[in-house]
DNA sequence: GTTCCAACTTATCCGGAATCAAGGCTGTCG
DNA sequence: CGACAGCCTTGATTCCGGATAAGTTGGAAC
């Protein structure tokens, strides 16, 4: 878990403790970049974004490592530097269901800090992970100075909308093999343009078990899905490896 | 179908083109106090909310007319003043699936109307309705002017968010039967505040079929489930009214 | 190498919910 | 009053996916 090794340019790093913390001024320039990295800061300039500096806080996490409970107070939202988060719930006899693997310049946690109310789902590093904390205050300090960023945010807000009623759309009337289908595809299209056709190679990014809950199956399910598929000719695995001879197949054989 | 005895105060009625067109002055606070009972637009002042009228469209629907269709383009959100609107979306094989039920006061489209896609979903009148269109240009406009106006928007869109993933939750982790007992006291909880014990009575405010689709249940296992419940005491139905002799009873039946 | 452990696969069994198919109620409209 | 239409209920059957329980693989530690 986080070797010495491992770089860590900042001033706070491992600061567990809930006080926000300044930052040294010659760390301003680089704060700002890994901040407009994430879609929500884009397009602000470096003074805007500077503005949120009193507000963040780094957070190192390992693998495992839990960064809030359902039920936690929530004050402020994360922005994933690297690494990967996975948000759960639990259910009442003790089996969690994923909703979300998030990865680095995604944001989470911003809608239920607007609604002021305690998390709703558990959040736990699928690896070593590094993200910004950034405190409610300066968020809503920012709301007010900036119109610019409440469109951000409302952006921001409308596409996860957007995307959840896809989930739900899916998790009704799609069936388990749709489902995983699906999410190769969305899989494909995140890193770089969409193949039009071809082979191409997918590597995904957490444990089978992981990315099973995150489409609604039991690992078993998800691993007979996946050997229906290689019975189809429609994919080849070589463990976290998925290779698809023709993408365009794939796509057509969708329900 | 909207007998004649209708009261409809309005000067814009039944206009099912798509040109927006403005409203005498003498409506004004009429329209004003009627936008403001939406939580929209609550404290918001008069003159704040005056601002919205060139951009408001009264639309009157018959049960069963459609609002908008999948694909169909965005250009504005609705307001429900009168009746009932169902949301849904409709499978590859035909089948349909409720997402939401929406009633008077309660506002839908705004969050796809800000990602600037089409609608994913369906709008149908459950039963003859009333609502107001808001074009997407005055509530752009007024998003410049008014950072209060902000805050509600992402207030609204925040708490959406809040209960749809509760909706996945409960489809995810939930048996059907909790599913059913927890909307029956979600929607004793809507009107007035929820008892603590004893006996209540809930209405329900659409068809059974529709209801089963909403917590994603055939009718069949919906009729099959509230037998249950009945044969557990736990409930009596009479047609749409179910009666519940102990409401703490039934809350602590869920799982 | 060997050991160990977690992740994954495979097989079997089981159950909740969907589907299919009648049949009953209730209201409404000739 | 009768008949039709919607809506709901009920029963029989099927099936998808879950539960459980062994195996198997593969990688990391020693």
């Amino acid at each position: 878990m986080f070797p010495q090794s491992a770089r860590c340019p900042l001033v706070l790093r491992g600061q567990s403790n809930d006080s926000a913390t300044s930052i040294l001024p010659v760390e301003t320039a680089r704060l700002c970049q890994l901040l407009a990295q994430a879609p929500l800061f884009a397009d602000l300039t470096d003074s805007e974004i500077a503005h949120f500096i009193p507000g963040v806080r780094e957070v190192l996490a390992a693998k495992g490592d839990i960064l809030f409970h359902r039920g936690d107070p929530c004050n402020g939202f994360h922005l994933i530097l690297e690494g990967q988060i996975k948000l759960t719930f639990l259910s009442p006899d003790g089996h969690e269901k994923v909703i979300e693997i998030l990865r680095p310049g995604q944001t989470f946690g911003e809608a239920i800090m607007f609604v002021d109310k305690p998390y709703m789902v558990m959040a736990q590093a699928l690896g070593d992970s590094r993200l910004f904390h950034i405190s409610q205050q300066v968020v809503f300090e920012q709301m007010d100075r900036e119109p610019r960023f409440c469109r951000k945010i409302i952006a921001g807000l409308s596409r996860r909308l957007h995307q959840l009623i896809a989930d739900v759309e899916s998790y009704s009337l799609r069936s388990g093999r749709d489902r995983v289908i699906g999410y190769l595809l969305r899989e494909e299209e995140r890193d770089g343009e969409p193949a039009p056709a071809g082979r191409v190679s997918i590597r995904l990014p957490t444990s089978k078990s992981t990315i099973a809950s995150r489409l609604n199956l039991t690992q078993e399910h998800f691993s007979r899905i996946l050997h229906d598929l290689i019975a189809a000719d429609l994919i080849e695995v070589q463990g976290r490896t998925i290779n698809v001879p023709d993408i365009a197949r794939l796509r057509e054989s969708l329900g």
